[in-house]
DNA sequence: TCGCACTGCTAATACGATTTAGCAAACAAA
DNA sequence: TTTGTTTGCTAAATCGTATTAGCAGTGCGA
């Protein structure tokens, strides 16, 4: 079945040299030690003829670099959103020859330590902590035994980790730009938070921070917030029953619901009253749910940069696993990730 | 920030003992070894004391065996399938302690050698080659150096690996009978494939069973199917094209949907017709996807079993590692794993 | 002829564990 | 006293690579 692994010595027997040339020539190092054209030659004919690829448990062990890094995340499942992070942060590793363990904790700190242990033991060059949610959380000391960034989470507690974020304000301000830029001023309802800043769910900071934003824009355009309903799951059900709710007290005249399931709830609760999407009501939205693309008419919503938090993340890892080995220390950085507006067709104009 | 890490030559020093003492110790062989009690508590403190981890790359290099395995798919980010079955793998992993490298190839072959190539360098004990939608796949001849298992695929020329798949002939056998047994005999039109055995989309196994499955239970049943629609890709477009095809030349009692996607488009064209789900007509479809159980009414679906895919690979693929560790060849099984029925809101009997 | 620098390569060690083979002491049997 | 057995531990080799230190040979100037 499997036929053994060639090692260096045997490339180095084959070439008649010594495995020490052989690693030199392999390593790249053959001119500036001094290892002539034709031994080279050799030592390069024979590897390739053997097949000789290095043992990397053995460079590991040696060098103490595994060119491996652990994706720690609360969740993996739940959602496309993770896999997209992960699918970013992949090819980011991939580009640089580094493989990813994966590991998921469940929200469980022992879960998460064992889980940290486990992967320092394997000698991980470095770890991405990631949230599935936006979101501040307890980092674990255990992560200072390697070089490591916080993806989509902020530390609760001073730290000097690095963090990679959306960027939620500019995200906020971008959905109410979206409307004001359709002609919109009159009957603006959010769906899932608000109107007051104070009008957020516990835990997610996306939606204080979108809200910031929506007001910010919508404030300095002179335009008042009709009125919003605070959701605290953002599942379609509270969706449909926020918008019912808003329907049942006047006709609203656009909405922008704090991510497309909440969207997905308020397309239904329009359907029942008779109102059409976006001829009578302009919807936007957040996060850029597959969903959003399947909706009729298709929904208009401000991306989460799944992909790109998951390459940022390792982007930023590989300059702090250089400040590392340079003996300098991290900088807790916070980074922003742009989320860019998908226009589709659920704004218009408002009515005259 | 790093402190180094406690060695087993540090433990032995501060027990007073020699390496070899501390390590039969710790790998639970001193009463085996002749250890004396004393010694090995001695041992033992000194070991915690110090909060001694072995350093399991150094363990890799001397008995060859990582205790990491290799999570190898075609695309891990579209949709959340993926992610559960990532998560099965993971938990069926984790209780055997041992650590997950993913990867993905994007059905490129040339990065799937590398890959693959990449793991078995870090010397993993073995690979799950994994399809995100059921097919079958030309297995890479790189697979072979050390046991592996198929996931949701099955190998294009024969092949001494086993295979993990969803039981798709059961399950249509389930839905067939999800509608029989709510009294439905007339107006079943198939949607996405059918109604002859050959009307299935190319590549896909999982049409061709499913609609096997169908035939099987209703041809039984007397009942013939009233019309199909074969549809390429399965997505809610073409569901909502499909359905409208059938309601324009009659009305159904019911649809069978190949996938969750396809019935999302089918509810709009039935909307469009101002039927209404079920008590019109009935809808069953296979997958359930999230989006089933947010549809509105909620989708009766045949669940693709994801998270039990995932971790039965792992277990297979570990009674493999047994096996060739045991010097015992592989056995090409190929396993299936039942699709249970999620009952919902959408299927009702016909009316009179 | 001697010393010196340079060329081209290799011996030996280290990384951190596991495992084989064997040693010294104590004791028993002959 | 010799021989053999058991007990309780350790020395040394090993896994596959990287790296430091150094060795033999050659050419050159003095």
């Amino acid at each position: 079945m499997s036929p053994r692994r060639v090692t260096l010595a045997e490339v180095a027997k084959a070439a008649g040299v010594s495995p020490t040339t052989a690693s030199l020539v392999l390593s790249g190092r053959g001119r500036e030690m001094r290892i002539s054209q034709e031994v080279e030659q050799r030592v390069l004919k024979a590897a390739e003829e053997l097949q000789y690829r290095p043992n990397a448990v053995s460079v590991g062990l040696r060098t103490g670099t595994t060119r491996t890094i652990g994706f720690v995340s609360d969740t993996v499942a739940t959602s496309r959103l993770a896999g997209d992070m992960i699918k970013g942060a992949l090819e980011a590793a991939r580009d640089r020859g580094v493989m990813l363990f994966i590991g998921e904790t469940e929200g469980d700190p022992e879960l998460e330590r064992n889980l940290l242990q486990a992967m320092h033991d394997r000698q991980v060059d470095g770890i991405v902590l990631a949230a599935m949610y936006t979101r501040t959380i307890k980092v674990p000391k255990e992560i200072t035994a390697s070089p490591a960034v916080l993806l989509n989470a902020l530390p609760k507690q001073p730290s000097v980790l690095p963090s990679i974020l959306p960027d939620e304000v500019e995200a906020g301000r971008t959905a109410a730009r979206v409307l004001l830029e359709a002609g919109h001023r009159d009957g603006i309802h959010l769906v899932g938070a608000g109107p007051r800043a104070r009008d957020v769910p516990p835990g997610g900071v996306a939606a204080m921070e979108r809200l910031a934003g929506i007001r910010e824009v919508l404030g300095e355009a002179g335009v008042t917030i009709a009125g919003g309903c605070l959701c605290a799951d953002w599942q379609p059900q509270e969706g449909l029953d926020a918008t019912r709710a808003i329907l049942a007290s006047g006709r609203p005249r656009a909405l922008i619901c704090f991510n497309d399931r909440l969207a997905f709830g308020a397309y239904q609760a329009l359907g029942e009253h008779g109102l059409r999407v976006p001829v009578d009501v302009s919807v936007v939205s957040f996060d850029d749910h597959p969903l959003a693309s399947w909706m009729s008419p298709t929904l208009t919503t401000v991306a989460l940069p799944h992909y790109e938090l998951g390459r940022k993340a390792v982007d930023v890892l590989f300059t702090e696993i250089g400040h590392h080995r340079a003996g300098a220390a991290g900088e807790a950085e916070v980074h922003r990730v742009p989320m860019p507006v998908r226009t589709r067709e659920s704004v218009a104009p408002p009515r005259p």
